[in-house]
DNA sequence: ATGAAATTGCAATTCATTTTCACTTTATTA
DNA sequence: TAATAAAGTGAAAATGAATTGCAATTTCAT
């Protein structure tokens, strides 16, 4: 939505404000092409993606573009038990979790609103004041079980 | 209790015999240890615990005791966004979450049975078979929040 | 007891991520 | 608009957790 990403996008602004942060094409580039990919990424995958539309891009300027867009609530990471850390939009975190296949790699992603709830209520129980949560669910995936499994 | 560590014992046991492993005191001394504490560790910790009460044991060797253990299902990765990764009995492991307090860094378990059921419930719509998963919930405890309040 | 194979410790290596630093760009002020 | 202070940048170096190579040591089936 474009909503959403004009959000962001002055969620970014304000904060560059704030911390008394500059202006930077580059950065602003990177900043831009993450928000709107709407997915997520590593970080070698956004250096990818955006190196292919614009040349001169370093992984330092992405790695700290990333920090800045976690920093202020816009990505959070999320680390697969894999060795490298992914980022994705918090708009989309926030609401749905993932399955992630240990054969193919491949991650789905799902929302239950009834799972959310139950985790409300384990907070409380506890007087506990969850500010992000994460469930990850791990194993095979439809596809990858395919060559004929019983059961 | 004795019951569920001489079982983990016995699959340790079990998995040198398939894998063609020898004996070894050191070892055995870390493996033994992680299973009797039935608590979790980052290696660090584990090395430093286990070096208290029997010097002479090194780093590689409680990293490679940990992998087995992993290996043969007796101990699970987690990484609660941190930077190192913590092991923990997979007994436990599997049957309990984490809500992780941001601030002190406090690690509270818990279960609930109801959220287990959903993620089945979950899986099995996308036919997805499980092996494995993880919810955690990060924020902030109890005690950390009874200091604030701030005007 | 022998010898093939596993284990160990240390150092060296790997790999993702962070930091340093010399230089460039931005933006505030004069 | 020029001066200037501070932020941004890329490349390389540093960091830190985890892994590995290797020589020396230990295990164990024979």
């Amino acid at each position: 939505m474009n909503r959403k990403n004009d959000r962001a996008i002055d969620a970014f602004i304000r904060h560059k404000a704030e911390r008394g942060l500059k202006s930077s094409g580059k950065r602003a580039f990177v900043v831009d092409f993450f928000i709107r990919a709407n997915r997520h990424f590593t970080v070698e995958d956004l250096y990818n993606a955006v190196k292919a539309r614009r040349p001169g891009i370093s992984y330092s300027t992405v790695y700290r573009a990333l920090r800045l867009l976690t920093e202020c609530g816009i990505a959070a990471e999320s680390m697969f038990g894999e060795s490298v850390t992914r980022y994705e939009p918090i708009e989309r975190s926030g609401h749905h979790d993932h399955l992630i296949c240990r054969k193919c790699g491949r991650i789905i992603e799902f929302e239950n609103l009834e799972i959310e709830k139950l985790q409300q209520r384990v907070a409380r129980k506890y007087r506990f004041t969850v500010t992000a949560h994460r469930l990850e669910l791990y194993g095979v995936c439809r596809e990858c079980q395919r060559p004929a499994r019983r059961r």
